[in-house]
RNA sequence: GGGCGGUUAGCUCAGCGGUAGAGCACUACGUUGACAUCGUAGUGGCCACUGGUUCGAUCCCAGUACCGCCCACCA
């Protein structure tokens, strides 16, 4: 049965791919030769709520190349497939498919009845991404396919924290972190996007106590006085004027002789009934605004630290959502309290953080209504600075003066939730934290010592400047879809204070509870884990939770202690920084581990080198104190054909089941393969696509003629190259040795934009356009055995060398020609070497198919009808011209459409052909317009002699002859020979054109 | 503000000390024994700019301009 016209990608998809499936050829160590290397890849776990784009079509192509390649060249090779549960993202999906589904909200329905929502879902449309991942082709071992909350997962995730915390890794604190209104969780640093926005900045004054005033004075750079003045007041300057509320001091910084005379004196602060004190800090620069800061310690990073240096009371204004709190006592009682405090009254942390300062008015606003108010209720109280502005009425044009809150109209950096995209609030809570200074030594050193190679070697420098300013890692997250925090928290009671207990297991944390309190009570003690029910019960909140919990006497006189788990989960990526071992089974040793770890590449998108890169580093050589891979492949994002970032609401997001819809996946495959560069941007272009589907094509119809012509009957595939006789033959089973080469050079280094330009340039540019063509009268001649041998080999090859890429239509291909011993997933990567090229063969078929362009090029300007056959007259011609022509002859006469060649000079009314070693004339009597001819062979003359030129300047400049390599210069001559010799025949031929005038 | 990268044909990108490349687009011709998802032949480049190193620079170095990305607490 004759092939297809075409490749059929959608069918031939679906049937390759299931065949794949079943027969598990992806399977860890499937063909792999005894005693062979192992290669090993763990794929960037998708989120399981995710669906593929193209970032991930771009990124598992890469791997499964790479995969491929290994495989088929015997390694034992692992592609590690899974995804992960993506706390954040997938809690916010769920939640909206709830809201959408008009169920109850996470809240109603609790904790418990929302995770198991959650995993009906995940369990539903999980699936999603993996089978997408099929569909492209890739080539993973799906029974080993792994989940982050799933099989020993969740085991090995707690046995790192409890490790960790043992070893002092991991602390808890009460620290201000970045916190999410909307999710209503902290974030770590990574998660914030710091975005530039038009804001505003406002100037208020601070009245100082008893009616104080002082002598301000302003000075130039000079220090020329410019501005003299008795003030009552201190101005400072705010983006966020809603944290006035909770100031704690006005700093000024101590060498500014402005404020030098009222550092130690208190203001007023508006709005609220206390005072604060001006203390002098580092942190002000004089130069910036007035140079005094009001200092807000619980709702600003800077003025945390200044807070804390100053030992001021942390007031927090805002509640999980970032509505002013209107929790707590009243505000009178409050702000007694506040009073006895700044008066020097003992008070612990948490009671200053139970204190609600937001003075009543503004409790349970919006922080933004807040803010509003805030500018309203001083501007009422005369206390903006404020300036006369002058405004003129856009539609009378008349002036008038107002007097204008002082505001500034100014771009600012407001940070925002790179989920939630609302505006992060730094917020005091409790919170867990590794120690990353303690655990970054190593991840360093890896890098250092090229243990760890990143590529491309820009990733390096990110990775060192990040990692040598690291911050302690936020992990815990305030949600309920993740891992929770393996801590339980036990009363203040029987003399005996609150304790925290982190086991890996319940049986582990009560049996250090019963040591705890036993030792004691001397008496039995039964720990029960009480239910969220059970805290509500006893009216013990979230934040509660170092509070007196519960001690309960039993009947029988025991006493059960009740302990509480820490309600947090583990950042996302806490657990996928453990991926590598986790997928392999650890903490169990299993065989896997043993032979796939450390694993040998990573590729991923350059935007996760600190989220997961960095941290899958700390960990794995926190954890096992070793890399985790040995190669990190960093690529950048994939953008559209014009660079611009894809975003659904610019519209330009290019779906990759559509483009495989639409143009197959190979095709898809072998642009992302081409696009990958190190380092360089990747625009994806669908008219790109659209041209590696015709070179699929193109692939195809070539071994359409080969199987036509029956080249493979009769063969079994055939691993050696054939010996052949014929040029021709010679030529491009030298040529395929060469690709090969390329090849595995390319993907040696991971270029695989040189790996698919070699092999494309091998198919289209060597195989097709003229082996094929040559092929043709060699059919038909005594070479014709040994040519279709040669064409079934190279095609075979062919099929070979393009699998990693595209091996849908490869393996079709395989499966359509020839008799085939195994599939071509998992048939042998070839071996042979460059000693297949033979060098005169080479020049032999570069000759004759320069001589062949050189013919076509004249017949076509010359506007020789294509289709008419010309007799040729040689008139020069050396031996070795001779003998080329002679063995080649059958194959130029065709393709260049000539119908003899005899010896002569050149008639009149002739085109002029020159190749080295030898000159043709196509006598073409009235047929060609001489001054047509003329033209073409002065342009061509032209450029010669520019060439000339250029090699001529070149010898003739001493320097050169005397500094340059001998072989440069000695190409140089040999160059300038050649030009010269067909410098003389053109002339030659111009003189005739001349002499017929 | 700091760091990184880019600037090569109309477009998207390779290249790299020794005569500028590909794909797409464009022009002309073409039902040539696989392929019109094609063939043949062409058009098209002061390789951003300015200096330096070198016998020789698109390539190395320095600076400039423009573009992109990452990081950063100026109230």
């Amino acid at each position: 049965m004759p092939m297809e016209k075409n490749f059929d990608a959608a069918s031939a998809e679906a049937r390759i791919s299931s065949l794949w499936q079943e027969r598990k050829v992806g399977a860890a160590g499937a063909n792999a030769r005894a005693g062979s290397p192992a290669f090993s890849i763990m794929i960037p776990p998708p989120n399981v709520t995710g669906s593929l784009h193209m970032g991930h079509a771009f990124n598992n192509t890469l791997q499964d190349i790479l995969i491929r390649w290994h495989r088929m060249r015997g390694h034992d090779t692992l592609w590690q497939v899974g995804t992960d549960h993506a706390g954040i993202a997938t809690q916010m999906v769920v939640e909206r498919e709830l809201a959408k589904s008009g169920a109850p909200s996470r809240r109603d329905m609790g904790r418990e009845a929302f995770l198991a929502k959650v995993w009906e879902w995940k369990d539903q449309s999980g699936g999603t991404i993996i089978n997408q991942l099929k569909r492209l082709g890739a080539s993973c071992d799906w029974d080993r396919e792994a989940f982050t909350m799933s099989g020993n997962f969740p085991d090995a995730v707690t046995k790192v924290f409890v490790d960790m915390y043992n070893k002092g890794l991991i602390y808890r604190g009460k620290r201000l972190v970045n916190w999410d209104p909307h999710f209503e969780t902290a974030i770590s640093d990574l998660e914030v996007e710091n975005i530039e926005v038009a804001g505003h900045m406002w100037h208020f004054k601070y009245l100082l106590a008893g009616g104080e005033s002082y002598e301000y004075i302003e000075r130039d750079a000079e220090g020329a006085v410019i501005l003299r003045e008795r003030r009552d007041y201190i101005s400072i300057a705010t983006t966020r004027p809603e944290t006035m509320l909770g100031d704690g001091a006005v700093a000024v910084h101590p060498s500014d002789a402005r404020y030098a005379a009222i550092v130690g004196k208190m203001v007023h602060l508006p709005l609220c009934d206390r005072l604060i004190p001006i203390i002098a800090d580092e942190y002000p620069d004089p130069t910036f605004g007035s140079g005094a800061v009001k200092i807000t310690g619980a709702h600003d990073f800077n003025d945390y630290q200044v807070a804390k240096r100053a030992g001021l009371p942390l007031y927090r204004l805002m509640d999980t959502r970032g509505h002013m709190r209107s929790d707590g006592a009243g505000y009178d009682v409050a702000v007694a309290r506040a009073r006895e405090i700044a008066a020097g009254a003992e008070a612990t942390e948490s009671e200053i953080d139970a204190l609600n300062l937001v003075p009543e008015k503004y409790r349970g606003m919006d922080r933004f209504a807040a803010r509003d108010a805030v500018v309203a209720d001083i501007n009422a109280l005369g206390l903006c600075v404020s300036t006369l502005m002058t405004e003129i009425d856009p539609e009378t044009g008349s002036e008038h003066l107002t007097r204008e809150p002082y505001v500034e109209s100014k771009k600012i950096m407001q940070p925002f939730g790179d989920r939630s995209k609302v505006v992060i609030e730094p917020m005091l809570t409790d919170q867990w934290f590794v120690d990353t200074a303690k655990i970054v030594g190593p991840a360093l050193d890896a890098v250092r010592s090229g243990a760890t190679k990143i590529m491309p070697e820009s990733g390096e420098k990110t990775y060192f400047h990040w990692l040598e300013n690291i911050e302690p890692w936020c992990i815990s997250r305030q949600l309920w879809w993740g891992h929770q925090i393996p801590v339980w928290y036990g009363p203040t009671s029987l003399n005996l204070a609150g304790k925290e207990f982190c086991g890996a297991t319940e049986q582990d944390v009560a049996n250090e509870a019963k040591a705890y309190y036993g030792n004691i009570l001397k008496t039995e003690i039964n720990v029960e884990f009480p239910s969220e029910e059970f805290f509500a019960e006893i009216g013990v909140g979230d934040d509660g939770r170092d509070a007196a919990m519960a001690i309960s006497f039993n009947e029988n006189g025991s006493h059960t202690i009740r302990l509480r788990r820490d309600p947090d989960v583990l950042d996302t990526w806490f657990s996928s920084g453990l991926w590598p071992i986790g997928t392999l089974g650890w903490p169990d040793q299993t065989d896997e581990l043993a032979k796939y770890f450390p694993t040998s590449t990573l590729i991923t998108g350059a935007d996760i080198i600190f989220f997961w890169v960095a941290r899958m580093m700390m960990m794995q050589l926190a954890v096992v104190d070793d890399i985790p891979f040995k190669t990190v492949y960093l690529h950048g994002l994939v953008r559209d054909a014009k660079g611009k970032k894809m975003s659904k609401s610019l519209g330009n997001v290019i779906d990759p089941l559509e483009i495989i819809d639409e143009f197959g996946a190979d095709a898809l495959r072998f642009a992302n393969a081409a696009m990958a560069s190190l380092g360089g941007t990747l625009k994806l272009d669908t008219a790109r696509i659209a041209g590696y589907r015709n070179f699929g094509t193109k692939l195809w119809n070539a071994c359409r003629f080969a199987e036509m012509n029956g080249v493979w009957e009769g063969h079994s595939t055939e691993t050696a190259a054939p010996a052949a006789h014929a040029t021709a033959n010679k030529w491009i089973i030298g040529e395929t040795a060469k690709t090969l080469a390329e090849v595995n050079a390319a993907l040696e280094g991971y270029r695989f934009d040189q790996a698919a330009d070699a092999l494309y340039k091998f198919v289209w540019g060597k195989v097709c356009d003229w082996y094929v063509e040559f092929a043709k009268p060699l059919f038909d001649g005594p070479d014709a055995n040994e040519t279709r041998k040669t064409m079934a080999w190279v095609l075979d090859q062919s099929m070979i060398l393009l699998h990693p890429i595209m091996p849908f239509i490869t393996e079709d291909l395989w499966g359509q020609t020839g008799a085939r011993a195994k599939l071509l997933v998992h048939t042998d990567w070839p071996e042979f070497r460059l000693d297949l090229v033979d060098p005169s063969a080479d020049q032999e078929m570069s000759w004759a198919t320069g001589l062949i362009d050189e013919i076509r090029s004249a017949r076509t300007q010359m506007h020789v009808p294509v289709g008419l056959k010309l007799d040729m007259i040689a008139v020069t011609m050396s031996d070795a011209a001779r003998a080329a022509w002679g063995r080649n002859e059958v194959l130029i006469k065709r393709l260049a459409r000539i119908e003899t060649l005899t010896q002569g000079t050149s008639p009149k009314g002739a085109i002029s052909i020159a190749v080295e070693g030898a000159s043709f004339a196509l006598p073409l009597d009235g047929v060609i317009d001489i001054a047509e001819e003329k033209a073409r062979l002065s342009k061509a003359m032209d450029k010669l002699a520019k060439e000339i030129g250029g090699l001529m300047g070149r010898l003739n400049n001493p320097a050169f002859v005397a500094s340059a390599p001998e072989e440069v210069v000695d190409e140089v001559r040999t160059n300038l020979e050649a030009r010269n010799d067909e410098a003389t025949k053109l002339t030659l031929a111009l003189n005739r054109l001349a002499e017929m005038g």
